[in-house]
DNA sequence: ATAAGGCCCTGACCGC
DNA sequence: TGCGGTCAGGGCCTTA
């Protein structure tokens, strides 16, 4: 599942694939995928288009265009973007196909279609709901205790909230909470001071890994060039059910916490 | 205002 | 081997 570390991956993996290239065509497959404007006026708008400009937001891809307006791509659960050479045919789950003046193929792959595109002149408004980067400066422990202490609701829910912090998904979620050594239960309101400064110190020590990683492979994530990343091999909880604790030996549990599976040491997080 | 649950989707997996 | 049931979950929507 992609989160921060996989889409900051996406977007420095695929600027050097897509700078300066032209959109020549476009194919799309299954309409739905376009969130905005609708596909008829999407291909009108994007052809002619030239990549020039990458970031990211939260979870969010900002392929910015040289007209100024912005192809924003959220992966949501299971989505790809690969540049493939002309004879690579599309499988089933390619949903959308831009054609790029180098002869090459941008392609948008996404099995479960959760994944949204949109063409927009100014993104604000999509991003306007996200909370504070993670990794920007300004996110220091104040503002992070600002969010929680009137917050009642569990520190797991409230860290998958992007209105709280934008990006952190269930992965690094679990392995920020594990490092803090903070029960996935615990009111947003009952952390004490010291115990904020854990875990905002933890999160972004598991962001910037998972970025020096290039992004955790499980099941689904792969880079843009068909590679795995490797943060996987450092997960210390996530999908661990019932193996031993790395740092006291008792068996990781799992639990439901809004629907998602939460792993955590029972003792080692109180 | 917050909190909680349903929904979208399909591949993988399980038990029979 | 085939098949129905269950699970995975990000963000949006509805309900309380």
């Amino acid at each position: 599942m992609p989160e921060l570390p996989e889409v900051e991956t996406y977007v420095r993996e695929l600027e050097p694939e897509l700078w300066g290239r032209r959109i020549t065509g476009v194919a799309v497959y299954w309409p739905r995928i376009i969130a905005a404007p609708d596909a008829q006026e999407f291909t009108a708008a994007i052809i002619g288009e030239r990549f020039a400009h990458f970031d990211r937001r939260g979870k969010y891809m900002l392929l910015g265009l040289e007209s100024g307006r912005v192809l924003v791509v959220h992966l949501r659960m299971t989505g790809e973007v690969h540049v493939h050479l002309p004879d690579v045919a599309h499988d089933q789950h390619t949903h959308l196909l831009l054609d790029l003046h180098d002869g090459r193929r941008l392609h948008y792959r996404d099995p479960r279609k959760f994944g949204r595109i949109w063409l927009v002149d100014d993104p604000t408004p999509i991003l306007a709901k996200l909370g504070p980067e993670p990794l920007d400066t300004d996110f220091s422990p104040g503002r992070f205790a600002e969010q929680l202490y009137k917050r009642t609701a569990s520190i797991k829910a409230l860290l998958l909230d992007q209105r709280v912090l934008a990006g952190v998904g269930n992965i690094y979620a679990d392995e920020a909470l594990f490092r803090a050594r903070i029960h996935p239960l615990r009111p947003g309101n009952s952390l004490q001071k010291a115990e904020i400064e854990q875990l905002h110190a933890a999160i972004q020590e598991v962001l910037q890994r998972g970025i020096a990683y290039k992004g955790s492979s499980l099941q689904n994530y792969i880079r843009p060039g068909g590679m795995k990343g490797g943060f996987q091999e450092e997960h210390l909880v996530f999908r661990k059910t019932d193996e031993p604790c790395p740092r006291c030996g008792q068996l990781i549990e799992r639990i439901i916490i809004t629907q998602r599976s939460t792993h955590f040491c029972a003792r080692c997080q109180a």
